[in-house]
DNA sequence: AGTAATGGTTCCACCCACTGGAAGGTCAAG
DNA sequence: CTTGACCTTCCAGTGGGTGGAACCATTACT
């Protein structure tokens, strides 16, 4: 199989193939043109990142679910672990989310929209601490 | 006032003040020693940023926010676009992230965590198309 | 006067996970 | 024999910073 078949079946663009081969992921061989030749094996690797990566685990997270993949003798315990950290990052992310929207949605109610030079979202990001309605998420700010 | 003063005042990092200087969104002036002199002006401005990315705004967001919250004779109208554009990104976001963390929390419920080797989690990622219970995220994955 | 600590400066490289594009080689069809 | 689809490599850029090296400035203490 050439790249372009793999492509259409993995559902990964070509580009993410060899960035994928460049970092260690898939080792295809070579056809004799230089033609990179992937095997049965190959495909169902990419199609399996292809579904972690949707999933939101990192291409690190991946490598360790690719090695557990692979080993026969693995225990389940090793992939929950991994699932669930990225459970939980999944969370801190929601709940992150889910506060700008908070303060976010009440500056858009507040805020007329209109043709006048007074704008509340502009006011609260302009303000000095302390002169703000209580926002759960400020801590956020240096939480990355 | 010298880059480690507004760094204090602001929040920010000195680097990440240094690249907004970079990029154009703060023009402190010199010293005659070549030290960043900030005016109270540019505290304001910094400060503001700060609030404006720790809700998610994009530094494009924020350029034109900025020029907004320059502009007396605005409407604040074009801030409460700039403001809902962000919200539906962020509603975007919450849904992507919400139906991951369906999938992924049913895959850990669905494993065991033990010695044993079978882990659904895995059978899951390697699955074939068609051979996995429905997950309506999973069109998310071209949709970046 | 020396020196150490604590600022500040520039520049260059790196992070993640790709993506775009240029310049060129290969192959099957008409 | 050319067209067009496909493949190759390599270099650069994305966003939003972060880390570090090498060096200058200021202040405090001996």
């Amino acid at each position: 199989m050439n790249i372009g078949d793999v492509s259409r079946l993995s559902g990964l663009p070509a580009k993410t193939i060899r960035y994928y081969e460049d970092i260690g992921l898939v080792e295809p061989l070579r056809s004799s043109n230089g033609y990179r030749a992937f095997r049965e094996s190959d495909l169902h690797k990419l199609a399996f990142l292809g579904r972690a990566r949707s999933l939101g685990f990192t291409i690190d997270d991946c490598r360790n679910l690719l090695k557990l993949y692979e080993d026969r003798d693995r225990a389940s315990a090793d992939v929950r672990q991994i699932a669930l950290g990225h459970l939980d990052r999944i969370d801190e992310k929601l709940a992150e989310l889910a506060a700008m929207r908070e303060t976010l949605s009440h500056l858009v109610e507040a805020c007329a929209g209109d043709h006048r030079p007074d704008c509340p979202i502009l006011a609260d990001l302009a303000a000095e601490e302390g002169e703000r309605p209580v926002e759960k998420h400020r801590t956020a700010r240096n939480a990355h």
